[in-house]
DNA sequence: CAGACTTATTTCAGTGGGTAAAATTACGTT
DNA sequence: AACGTAATTTTACCCACTGAAATAAGTCTG
């Protein structure tokens, strides 16, 4: 139907914003001609819209931009249990949204989203997109296809055809991705850092995820395992080295996962819950002072391998909102700072964003958008 | 003159060996038809040959090879004081080598090394290939169009126009690129890690370097300053972190490279010379076992830390020849995987080579050597 | 050993994704 | 109204590549 000119062009604008057609020409390096004929292409499709008129000299330039009911987008999050579906336009708007609750029975929770999507699309205003696609994010490791679950740890799934089964049921495309990766996508697409072609994010949850976007691709590392910055050593010391569920010592997840923070709260007699421990420190008690500040150093330590040894545009790290108005965040930047090589005008800039509960849901959507917008070989 | 199509073939023959037209059709995802133009056409410039016939059922394959009389390169390297000229055909081999004093104003340095370039041309054997460019290893930054040295600490360079200089005296295509990129291009080209997407390559010297081909392109991190490994940090308890020269703390090369080694044995009362050390060692010396037995786990941490983040396939790392017989591999190799998570089947390989004198000046060689073969948009 | 079969390679007439340049459009300015 | 400028469209053409048919060069089989 489309080639890769239309979606090269639609893949300019959504990180670009509206640009004109001349613009488009310079940016992909094609004729004017070829542009002309792909834009009167996607016009007649109800993709893009004439948005603007800029005068300078000459005859005025027309942006183009995306139409917001060009189509509309499914995204499920899988990530925690209350389950999270939205319906979202090809700007990253919310249409509308549910959550339900998440099964790990694959028949029954399949089930139960399927009817979700149905709901949540009948919910929707009616003068919508239609929908072309669902993605779907939920923790563990997927085929390379975006099929199949290969292992989810969270789930207690193993080589389960979500693909196969979702789209069965709904009769719409499904793209399967890891929860950190359709994160990282989802702030590509719809975020702020589309036009960077470098950066990583690292999340951090009861576990610490992180992903790379190498050449505006995401990156997944060669057996997938890439963004496993969760069990990059910090503590090289091995007597305070804390053992990992992962068997080694002194990855960093033990030290700056949320799991981790509460467990130390506990062990310390400290309320386990995040607010309350922030507000603890905010009161000046040095236990949980101490725990926080532990923790924030540890991250920050990490992030200053990620930063040396990849050096992105940006990292992006999204927490918990208490977490991020905490010491915790002061401390990782500073400590992230003191490890990493200075070089005026060309350090990477560190983001502190805090999640929202759709985050992950909207990530989701995003694969699906980018299939729609992009095509099939941008994976 | 040679369309992607010629350079895809060449690619992938200099990579995965031999292949047939066949082969290649599957392979590059073309026709048959277009491989057979593209073929007739290198096998008419002299770039391929026939090679060899294999027999199954139906009409014989036959096996289209590179020729080592398709070209030749220059390959200088200025990693070290005596700087190092290689002559090499396309597979790798050493036509005629030569060392000069490393000259460290530009002017002078250029004149050397042109007059020795004209030499070690004249110096090889008749039937070569035509020579088709000059890659120059350096240390320090370059700019992205392999033309300038934007800065080197090492030979007191800044904005100095390599190619350009270079170019003019000798009239060959000049491309410049950091030594440790240099190494990993070479690797990739030249040696045996040609069918990896996805690796990485760390080079132990007085300092230590790293870098990363990512889906079969070099990747140079958004600023330039991807594989800055030497500076991840490994000491996250600053008591312990000793002080490096970029004015951080705890830096990988404040105990993992050349230098520090030295430099610690030296503290130490002991000989500072790297093999003189190790015979220490190996008579059983706590001292300069301590030693080496720190530095080898603290770069075991680092590349752990590398395998953590970017999951390569494997990851080369190049060392003297004397210490990579000693303790200091064995520690590294025990580290890393202590800190490596486990994921059988599924692990990142590490591979430890000694250097020889002429690495860098291949990995040169290989940069002229891709921009024949491959064509110029394979930076 | 002839003919059947299999697989590799070449030939050849399209096709689709582009380009380059001329023509057209739509503004401002004089 | 005529002119200048810049954006866009039209038009004629190019070229890399495809798909199918033809050809080549072997093995296998009765």
């Amino acid at each position: 139907m489309f080639s890769t000119g239309h979606h090269r062009i639609l893949s300019a604008i959504t990180r670009l914003g509206p640009k004109s057609r001349t613009d488009l020409a310079r940016l992909l390096g094609l004729s004017k001609g070829s542009i002309s004929i792909f834009v009167r292409d996607l016009l007649e499709q109800g993709i893009l819209k004439e948005q603007e008129l800029i005068f300078s000299q000459g005859r005025p330039s027309v942006t183009l931009g995306l139409r917001s009911d060009a189509a509309s987008f499914i995204g499920i999050s899988l990530h925690t249990d209350p389950a999270t579906i939205v319906l979202t336009d090809p700007h990253g708007e919310v249409l509308a949204r549910r959550q339900i609750p998440r099964e790990t029975d694959p028949e029954r929770c399949f089930s139960l989203l399927a009817k979700a999507v149905q709901k949540v699309r009948r919910h929707a205003e009616p003068n919508i997109g239609l929908t072309t696609g669902i993605g779907v994010a939920q923790p563990g490791f997927v085929s390379r296809d975006r099929r199949i679950c290969l292992a989810s740890a969270a789930l207690g799934w193993r080589n389960v055809d979500v693909a196969g089964e979702l789209s069965e049921l709904t009769g719409l495309p499904v793209f399967v991705e890891n929860d950190t990766n359709a994160l990282i996508l989802g702030e590509q697409l719809f975020g702020a850092s589309g036009e960077c072609p470098n950066f990583s994010l690292v999340f951090v949850g009861d576990g610490i995820g992180s992903t790379h976007i190498i050449d505006s691709r995401l990156y997944r590392g060669h057996h997938g395992g890439a963004g496993e910055l969760a069990h990059s050593p910090v503590a090289f010391d091995l007597q305070n080295a804390l053992p990992c569920r992962c068997g080694n010592r002194g990855c960093l997840e033990t030290l700056a996962s949320l799991q981790s923070i509460k467990g130390a709260a506990r062990s310390a007699g400290l309320p386990s819950e995040i607010p309350e421990l922030i507000g603890l420190a905010n009161t000046g008690d040095p236990d949980a002072l101490r725990i926080l500040h532990r923790a924030g150093s540890a991250l920050g330590f990490g992030l200053a391998q990620l930063v040396q040894i990849l050096d992105p545009s940006q990292v992006v790290v999204l927490m918990d909102a208490a977490l991020k108005d905490s010491v915790f965040s002061n401390v990782l930047r500073q400590e992230m700072e003191a490890h990493v090589l200075k070089r005026p005008g060309t350090q990477s800039t560190l983001i502190l964003r805090s999640a929202s509960n759709d985050s992950f849901a909207l990530g989701a959507a995003s694969i699906a958008a980018q299939h729609f917008l992009f095509g099939i070989d941008w994976i």
